[in-house]
DNA sequence: CTCATATACATAAGGTTCTTAGGTATAAAT
DNA sequence: ATTTATACCTAAGAACCTTATGTATATGAG
């Protein structure tokens, strides 16, 4: 499991909270996999990358979490905080924002 | 000058190398000014940022030197080697592949 | 003419965020 | 029975940026 791209680098927040705004409730392991899914291997997450991640935002207020058993084992589920919902709309503005802005220098006008 | 955007991490070399596909040579200072234009504002390098880039890239190979004086002062004009044309093709393409992957996850196919 | 701003280079300390590498344990598949 | 998948975790280190600072010349405003 890797992360294929430098360019992640400080978007895998927005991510996160993007696919919670979709999902009511995700555990760790199944967000790698729907990132993966969704962008058909494109973005591969790393665990490494992931859980801290996970933790920094619920120690931020952002996430809360619910541990619930399976068998023998346990998953953590994450959803969104009120403090959530309002970051993420914060998160996606400032991400479409960068992309136009990024946009323009891809793609020139040749006007 | 500041940089506006954690978003930006990992993506600066390609700007950098997109636009130098573009003009032939620039210096360092108006790599900052194009970048704010062609943006409008939307994305503004720092120098903290942008000179290390630019002694990185130099080392690896991807960008030629060439200081100039203007009156009592200087600049330092950067190109594109060989080396460096073959790269920008390559982080473009990454960049495209990246963003698409991006884009699936913001606007998932409600299909 | 003087003082602030713009131009133009540079480095260094520190922080954030990732990669890589490891660790633990259960469940399923071969 | 052993490998692969699921599912959590942490730690060392690297990369890349921010913030702060430094130096020096040129220009513009009052």
């Amino acid at each position: 499991m890797y992360m294929s791209s430098k360019l992640l680098r400080g978007s895998l927040e927005t991510i996160i909270l993007k696919l919670l705004s979709e999902h009511q409730e995700l555990y760790g392991y199944e967000i790698t996999q729907l990132v993966e899914e969704q962008t058909t291997g494109g973005i591969k997450l790393t665990q490494g990358a992931l859980y801290p991640a996970l933790h920094k935002m619920e120690a931020k207020g952002t996430l809360s979490v619910e541990t619930r058993s399976i068998g023998n084992r346990y998953r953590k589920y994450y959803s969104l905080t009120k403090k959530g919902k309002t970051e993420v709309a914060k998160l996606l503005n400032e991400m479409e924002q960068f992309l136009a802005s990024l946009q323009l220098i891809l793609n020139p006008k040749t006007a």
